[in-house]
DNA sequence: CGTGAAAATACTTCCCT
DNA sequence: AGGGAAGTATTTTCACG
């Protein structure tokens, strides 16, 4: 939160965030051994990743569709005047919402949801109702879920300098 | 995967779930004395959720923003014909996508990036482009992230039975 | 920053209820 | 299914390079 030394990472940093986003319940000592460091050392890298906001928390996944969640859907919805979801009734009256997105463009949310059937969906969409023009698309499978953020950025190497700021690498 | 008895969770199996989803790295001793069982009942409970399917995984989150990933969005892909980024090429070569869903609709997939820039989400577009048209809208910010899924359903009661076969349970 | 060693915790297995 | 106790492993602290 505060103002950090900001280190670049080094490859050690990177083995040990690929293998906790992969098992967040690895030992120090397991993770240790496969970074190539001691037990101490490893859980002191792992605190100051913590520490500088890299590792934000460490969270265990449920299935939806095995606790009657067996439907989910992304909602995009372009807030009423003065009625957005944002600043009216805040998502958390909502439980099948999931994630809630603020996204550029003509939508003013995204949300993704999960609930118990199509006619849970249903009525969600009209609970919705009120705050704006929907549209929903329900996840017909989930090609890619979590993919591991892994090593520093592709390239952004190779921007030659030009006139336009917007110009790509 | 297999077929399982599948009895209902009960109230200290939501117990486990919530504080696992919260924080996964939780000892079974502190797991356990949080929802009021011995160590090695804990062990065992999360054991069996586990094989059941319902835990799938324990991921430690990486911030994209600290590790030179700022910018993030979504891409609504509608797939080219014959060109289907599902069966031409897999998502895989784009270390940018972090999830992809299929969806219902208009469009066939649904994409989350997380890029350096803005010139890298323009290129990035620019490599999409042989798979079909885009819908591209960055997350200006993040709402919600990762709603725990807590407890069974909220009331699916209220759906007079119908006779529409597409009626889910 | 890293390590090794010792003290404090935690985990696992086994048996009993 | 859950609890207790014993043996094993892991975490944590600390002195030192």
């Amino acid at each position: 939160m505060t103002l950090r030394s900001e280190k670049p990472l080094d490859s050690t940093d990177w083995k040990i965030l690929r293998e906790l986003q992969r098992d967040a319940r690895l030992s120090f000592n397991e993770l240790g051994r496969r970074v190539g460091l001691s037990s101490p050392s490893t859980a002191e890298r792992v605190r100051r990743l913590e520490e500088a906001g890299i590792l934000t928390d460490y969270g265990a996944r449920v299935e939806p569709t095995r606790v009657g969640l067996p439907v989910q859907a992304f909602i995009q919805l372009r807030c009423a005047p003065g009625m957005c979801l944002f600043k009216t009734g805040s998502a958390e009256q909502f439980p099948e919402v999931l994630e809630m997105y603020k996204l550029s463009g003509n939508h003013c949310a995204l949300l993704k949801v999960a609930v118990s059937s199509l006619p849970h969906l249903e009525a969600l969409n009209e609970r919705l109702g009120r705050y704006g023009e929907q549209i929903t698309n329900i996840i017909t499978s989930n090609v890619l879920t979590h993919r591991i953020i892994d090593q520093e950025q592709p390239e952004m190497d190779a921007h030659p300098p030009t006139n336009q700021s917007w110009n790509v690498q």
